[in-house]
DNA sequence: TTTTATTTACGACAAGTGTCGTTTATGTTT
DNA sequence: AAACATAAACGACACTTGTCGTAAATAAAA
């Protein structure tokens, strides 16, 4: 049902993406700006970026003339699980759970995200009768 | 502490990292036909991709004339957490607990690993005074 | 010590990516 | 309408990556 994935993002790809999964829609100048903030890099750029999504279709457009306004054209869900799966495999010897510990064992989640997960798991249990 | 990881390997130099992890140290033949049971590929091209791999040190070598094995020069889990973090900041909001969420609620996760996970987290808790 | 089998090393090439400079089109202001 | 400001379109270029073919080196067999 989730649309094919055809040309999984590049790293900027995926920068300008996020930009727009949260700003849609948006021009270029705005997709531009957001990236200033992270990194040196020159409108110009940014647009032959926006204009190759295009083709891939990576994201649409709308508009005309002077005043064009983009947004993706594939859902983060997908990515994510795309992404995900990759990492998973690529490093994680395919098991997902092992991904997860390495989440947790960072020592970087707080105690209310904890009990959050917690309870998650105790709903999972429930569901799966 | 960990050695720094200039080059982020490529999907395909992730593969060669994947073997050499389970086997080092490993000739080019071995890592070759390892390879081959995932995907079709020349020796050459393995061959070169290791070479290549040499140059920006993602591995290293032993031995002289005819006979060279080779080792990953990462380790797994310096790769692991930097394609963590990777994942997570470009698909998740920069939020590692909502990945862990997708992990888990891809419904391919089985009773035993949950339960597991749960004791991880009782573990944690713990641990945290 | 030839011949044979392998392994390495080189060099090439196409596609994809990141980055721009420059030119063209198009609204906006005088 | 003329001048400006700004957005979009083009084309280029250097690098990386995935893939090989071919040549050179070297060890093993005959």
């Amino acid at each position: 049902m989730s649309k094919e994935i055809n040309q999984k993002p590049s790293e900027a790809e995926l920068e300008i993406l996020q930009v727009l999964w949260e700003n849609e829609p948006a021009n270029v100048r705005f997709v531009h700006e957001q990236l200033s903030k992270k990194k040196e890099v020159g409108y110009t750029t940014t647009l032959k970026q926006m204009q190759r999504m295009l083709d891939k279709s990576l994201i649409k457009r709308e508009g005309t003339g002077k005043s064009h306004v983009y947004s993706a054209n594939i859902s983060q869900a997908d990515i994510q699980a795309s992404l995900f799966d990759k990492v998973v495999d690529g490093a994680f010897h395919g098991s997902a759970m092992d991904l997860v510990m390495h989440a947790l064992g960072r020592g970087k989640t707080s105690p209310e995200e904890l009990d959050e997960l917690r309870e998650f798991l105790n709903k999972m249990e429930g569901d799966e009768k």
